[in-house]
DNA sequence: TGCAAATAAATGTAGGTACATTAATTACTT
DNA sequence: AAGTAATTAATGTACCTACATTTATTTGCA
């Protein structure tokens, strides 16, 4: 549906501007799925986020600060994520060895489970991506590339 | 810069996967620049986006459901918004007449002269945007368009 | 070596979000 | 006209985020 329709605004200063609410919208559009995927898994995407990044390590910990420079969310206190997941015993937690301000998080067999339960359910979100084609996307992603300079 | 040096993650299952990514990443660099400009104005991109709404209208009322309709976010509690609007004086709700479920939501003269403040700093965010051409703008609303069906 | 600067993680605060529920009012149906 | 259904807004809960500050530890340098 064209942008203009969904939040009833006729008019942009210009298709640059546009693009910027446009992006906005979009994420919106495309975090609502994944709400929709997650929440039957008690999850949430931030949650999911990292787990999919203590997965790419494994079996390695990682450092809260390996997390926040790999989360898309750069700003996001990974610290209480953390704690959240090893309350559901997701992943575990650690004082690091060689340098005591650090902590190795590892992610848990029972996080490693749910993922896989999750990699099926997520592949869903790829559904409803399929009103666009992989050149399209492949452009998409080339301008967004450049936009962030 | 290309995605995959920012979040460090070579490998995408497909183009429409990055895209995915790409959208939430980008969300959120354009969601960090709003941010920086509003902050000395003490409003959030949130509060904005209502006040913008509310000039639109202006000088009718609009009720929270028309908010809501608007709004960027859809599942977004616009009544909470408008209350912390309201305390800052930007913003007048009283009971509406013909309809007493609903409230008349209109921009003070505060909230106006604060907007036209606003316009200014806010259009420093399409300087970020410079980047990318008018075409290639057109292209990306026309993809994202096409994706959200 | 000792002390200041840098770094890692945690935490306080003030905001925002999704979703379910509630209370008031209006519309609908027979 | 009466009673049920639908609608509008507000609110409770549990979560998330940005940013500043704090605490613990390590580095670096004089």
């Amino acid at each position: 549906m064209k942008l203009e329709d969904e939040i009833k605004q006729k008019k942009f200063k210009s298709e640059r501007h546009k693009m910027v609410v446009n992006v906005l919208f979009t994420n919106n559009w495309l975090n609502t799925i994944s709400l929709k995927i997650l929440k039957p898994h008690n999850i949430s995407p931030q949650q999911y986020n990292i787990l999919r990044i203590l997965r790419g390590q494994y079996p390695n910990p990682a450092s809260v600060n390996l997390l926040i420079d790999r989360m898309l969310d750069k700003m996001s206190n990974a610290s209480r994520l953390v704690e959240k997941l090893k309350q559901k015993g997701l992943v575990e937690r650690k004082q690091c060895i060689s340098d005591r301000r650090q902590v190795d998080v590892i992610i848990t067999d029972k996080g490693l489970a749910l993922l896989e339960e999750l990699d099926t359910s997520m592949n869903d979100l790829n559904d409803h991506t399929n009103n666009v084609t992989e050149d399209e996307a492949r452009e998409l992603n080339r301008i967004m590339d450049k936009l962030r300079g």
